[in-house]
DNA sequence: TATGAATGAGTCTTCATTCAT
DNA sequence: GATGAATGAAGACTCATTCAT
């Protein structure tokens, strides 16, 4: 037999890493449900025995995996809003990240994911409340805060939305949507707008 | 032994609808995790037995749940659009319903269980998807569909954030964001407004 | 293949019983720290799921083991001091029926090994008090409450040291002992005695 | 990486020893049941792999705690003994050490653990043997063998019941007992006989 | 038909033990 | 040697599902 069982070089911070990143993917993909030490090990490559070694408990585990997520999130945000500045913050700014981040199908259902989790999960429920106001803080520069709040919410419903339904938010919609919010005429003219 | 075994009477449409409801209770409350056959039943106060006997697997007695609670979503709806047209539909209806919503926390903690189901589900996508085109559809006389995709955007993502951030939505912020929406100005004259 | 695993028939109380005296022999022959889940079903002859049908924890299952335990030390106790009784309640009485008991070494190692249990499980403790109190009370007709204390004592003394040493009291010792308690003269004229 | 590994200074007996005390106060305290390389370890305030250095498995490490607790029953008894020979060896010398033992709380639950792990491990009762031949060896001098033997019976029982008991015996109740078997009258007339 | 006992698949968790560093 | 990361064997526990009654 070849059954030449190598055991693995020793590299703590990178297992929990490994481990922790696995947690986030599984957790992205298939909801926390279906987040078992077996899956999350075989996904990060390393035996069972190693979940339990960095984390002292599924909940823990799941919630590092959340953590990593809340994370990836806040990074998200902050290219969202640093482009949003290079571009002078207006809301053409604004409406052309929020397409260009509508069109990342993998970060939007790994925000859906996140919402999912925390709602009926107190301790990710203020990562997400973090996440927010991380968000409104980048944008009062460019609008009131009442508009500021008004965004994050459209911004929240629409990364709902984009990963729920098959026909998520259009380009023009979202236009339309952010100058509504911003006060800022549209080029166009509003064509769309009531009769 | 004269152990009268009493069986339950024979009622079993009634038994299978307290079973559901059941089960959408449990899933408002706690998520769709926690659902088992025996905490259904116990909160069915039915015997065990029977929720295997009506749902031939604890996927469909899932999905039996979550089918009650979009139906009741699709009620609070048609009940808030029948005011918002009872009130003429102008943008002050549409803010007093969105905020006379956002004050019944059961409403939207189930609403919000019900998104985060369908997060991981793609059979309870297609129910919110039914919601969402629903809504939509009350919104078209009173506005574009442009206008509508953005209401209901917005309405979604109040629905997430009034359930997972202690700070929900003011009734102000509410009032501002249909409006801008719906374009028409407010009363005040939009003093919150980025100079 | 006949593989062909027929289900055993409903029997509820008996199962239950079954377990529990499978829990119990197991302890008398192996103390409590192997008492485990697979070893009680193998030795009950049911299948794993039925110990934790029955049982909500492991703790449980151990505590019904040893309140069968109990239960049989008290109906040996009962037994003794019914013969006791009835051989007129004097010292020789009381030797006589010690030594018999002594002499059953599964009825001492099932004793000690409760004793054992009892030493870390304040639970257990207080059925051991239990029977000790027992025993006290049926030596009272017979003796004061001093030398009742006494008796019950050295019976427990008798019981761990039949277990632990391969060299058990003799019944020789064990008549000097009763009688020296009871303030009864040894026929023999106590030959042994201190110089 | 600058990190330097401060290594324990070279004492292996000394780190040894502290593990053996370790262990043994786990056992004493808790039991076998729950004693583990990371607890002890802990206990001992020494790192992990130092339990596993020194002692080729957990069961010779549990030895190494009894037989620790072993010397500590050994030494109790010799200081005991010599205590009962500085008073002359009478039966209230004995009684008057027996009942400063029982007021050792800490001696007793020592004593007993050390009891309870040896019902189900020979290799234990062999060392308890040792004991009990100890103590009645140390008697002879001052009673007859058959005496020796029940005192030390009615000892052990002691020992267990001060452990298991709310109420263990109280210094009369040892006086009597002591007297009884050694054949000396007590001083008040044994007052307390049944009439 | 209605019920809940019976069963086993699968999960979490603990921990002895090995062995790279 | 000394250390603690790596690993898997095994135990506790949950629960969907089947099916006798």
């Amino acid at each position: 037999m070849s059954e030449e069982r190598t055991r693995a070089p020793r590299d703590p911070a990178g297992r929990k890493k490994a481990i922790e990143l696995a947690a986030a993917e599984l957790i992205a993909h298939e909801g926390t449900k279906k987040l078992t030490h077996r899956r999350v090990a075989e996904r990060a490559g390393v035996p069972l025995g190693s979940t339990t070694q960095y984390f002292s408990s599924i909940d823990e585990l799941r919630h590092a995996g959340l953590a990593v997520l809340a994370q990836q999130v806040g990074e998200d945000y902050e290219g969202m809003f640093r482009r949003i500045r290079e571009q002078g913050g207006t809301a053409d700014a604004f409406a052309n990240e929020l397409v260009a981040y509508l069109a990342d199908m993998k970060q939007v259902n790994a925000d859906a994911a996140f919402v999912a989790a925390a709602v009926h999960d107190p301790a990710i429920r203020a990562l997400y409340r973090s996440a927010c106001e991380f968000a409104i803080a980048q944008c009062v520069p460019f609008m009131s805060e009442t508009q500021a709040r008004a965004f994050v919410i459209y911004l929240d419903g629409l990364t709902v939305d984009a990963c729920l339904l098959d026909n998520p938010a259009r380009p023009d919609d979202v236009r339309f949507a952010v100058h509504a919010i911003m006060g800022a005429a549209l080029d166009d003219g509003g064509c769309n707008l009531q009769p």
